[in-house]
DNA sequence: GGTAATTACGGGCTTCGTAAATATC
DNA sequence: GATATTTACGAAGCCCGTAATTACC
């Protein structure tokens, strides 16, 4: 269980591919064919099916473990040699709909403060987010996702990360202003089971809603919000999304949610204050958190 | 950042000497030697300081996340492999102030069912009791605590393992029947950080109650639940501890606790359900659950 | 000067790459 | 038969042990 094996199961495992793996990693397939048999022997465990390539029931398991202990891996060696960082440097990487006007605020307000502070956003999705943060490639992350009112995120422990929440708002089914459910004065989620919706996985997820069975419709892989929102307005399906979000699109209209309660939150992700991922960052999280 | 080399690094730790890790892990000092330097030179950063063996900031930081990555390690080890347990197998690890009659009541009832049943129970502290269970060395685990009502436990998160509460009970401060606290009707934990307490940390250690600055007057290292309130009850200081322990015990008052609010919690700490830790294990954890 | 960690060095094992073999679609 | 994984084999590197060296109490 050397994590040099575990990164290469997991290339093959996301790839679906020794060859594809091999290349990813620069390593010739036959190093990874025998790094994989290293692995399935250590463990006395067939991992992958060969032809097609797929992980077998303890391949999924050991893929979850893997990727949780990669992370930890890289925050703790980031924990321990973390130097000061350069003072002009401050990366945030956050999810799309982290997005909020007041982070645009509180970065204009910091560079009118220090002119030498080159700031730089990322937009990632929430594991990576997180994972980020914890390996120090980002001094702060902003992750959002739709929880019971003032219930934190389930979000991954991945080391020294640690979450605070800094903004709530209402959820709404956003939906066409055109669409029969948009006269609706409030809707229960578990009756739309069998509406259409739009599954958009890098900006938010109806599978990570508390709620079974939502079919998705069409399925949209990009990160910009402004498409998602123009797909529920073209009538494309519905979508779980922030009420200010929609009521800022013209021709989408939001329907509150009845049941299960349901907001969107905005959480802040940064490592504890004794680690300060630099000056910048400790100044940003301070206006964010107290805006 | 080998697992290995981590294993060497908190042996080091932990025996304050190179030599004696070495034995530890039937090593030579030598190799000991060379492992800690490639460890550093891996990370660029001295871990420990020698002469004395101590560790250096750095390498505090980064013997808390070895710790939890080793663990975490095993613990997808024991997931993939995890065989069917053998039937008649059941080891159950426990923290000293997790027993319960009940428990005991529970063991009986499984043993008539299954004649052939071969448990076993073993004491452990509570980090260790929560890393047997991930493991897989255990296949149930009970964990015992102080916090405020209803709240959780805050078990480390090792991977698979999984806690809920089983029982709650009041929190008393234990005191000797002649002590002058004994009258009191209640009391205020900060109030009594000038008095003495008893300081065990196999068994209920007060370092880990929501209050600071609690002075230790005498410690003791073993895991009797006994000794320690025969220790209380001889006036050699306060202890915190569960009001039914405290009542059946004939020289020890229970003072109940006014702030902050505090009870004692038993939880109960197992893999889920679809790794079944053998079918013992989870008719155990059923009976003590609905207990 | 004695105890304990470090450095030097050699042998054995591991691991990768090249190349040939083999299996599956 | 083409594509993709496995096996065979050799070279380079890594890691541990022995033994000599150095550093600190």
């Amino acid at each position: 269980m050397d994590p040099h094996l575990l990164r290469t199961f997991l290339a093959v495992a996301e790839t679906g591919s020794f060859s594809a793996a091999a290349e990813q990693l620069r390593y010739t397939q036959s190093a990874v064919s025998q790094q994989i048999a290293a692995l399935e022997a250590d463990l006395r465990t067939p991992l992958l099916t060969r032809r097609p390539v797929a992980l077998t029931p303890a391949g999924e398991r050991l893929r979850g473990h893997a990727s949780i202990l990669l992370v930890r891996l890289a925050a703790a060696r980031a924990d321990v040699t973390r130097a000061v960082a350069p003072p002009g440097r401050l990366i945030v990487a956050l999810t799309p709909l982290a997005w909020h006007p007041a982070l645009a605020d509180a970065l204009a307000l910091l560079r009118t403060e220090s002119a030498r502070l080159t700031a730089r956003l990322r937009l990632a999705e929430r594991d990576q987010v997180v994972a980020a943060v914890a390996t120090g490639e980002a001094d702060l992350g902003l992750v959002d996702g739709f929880t019971a009112p003032s219930d934190p995120l389930r979000l991954p422990d991945t080391g020294g990360a640690r979450a605070i929440g800094v903004a709530e708002s209402p959820a709404v089914v956003a939906v066409a202003a055109s669409h029969p459910l948009a006269r609706r004065r409030r809707v229960d989620l578990s009756d739309l089971a069998d509406a259409y919706w739009i599954d958009a996985p890098a900006v938010a997820a109806h599978t990570r809603l508390p709620v079974d069975g939502l079919r998705p419709g069409l399925r949209y892989d990009g990160q910009d919000v402004t498409v998602l929102a123009g797909l529920a307005a073209a009538g494309h399906g519905l979508a779980v999304l922030p009420e200010p979000l929609v009521t800022t699109h013209p021709s989408l209209t939001g329907v509150p949610i009845s049941a299960p309660r349901l907001v969107h939150r905005v959480e802040l992700v940064r490592i504890p204050a004794h680690l300060t991922g630099g000056e910048p960052a400790a100044r940003l999280a301070a206006l964010i958190e107290h805006r």
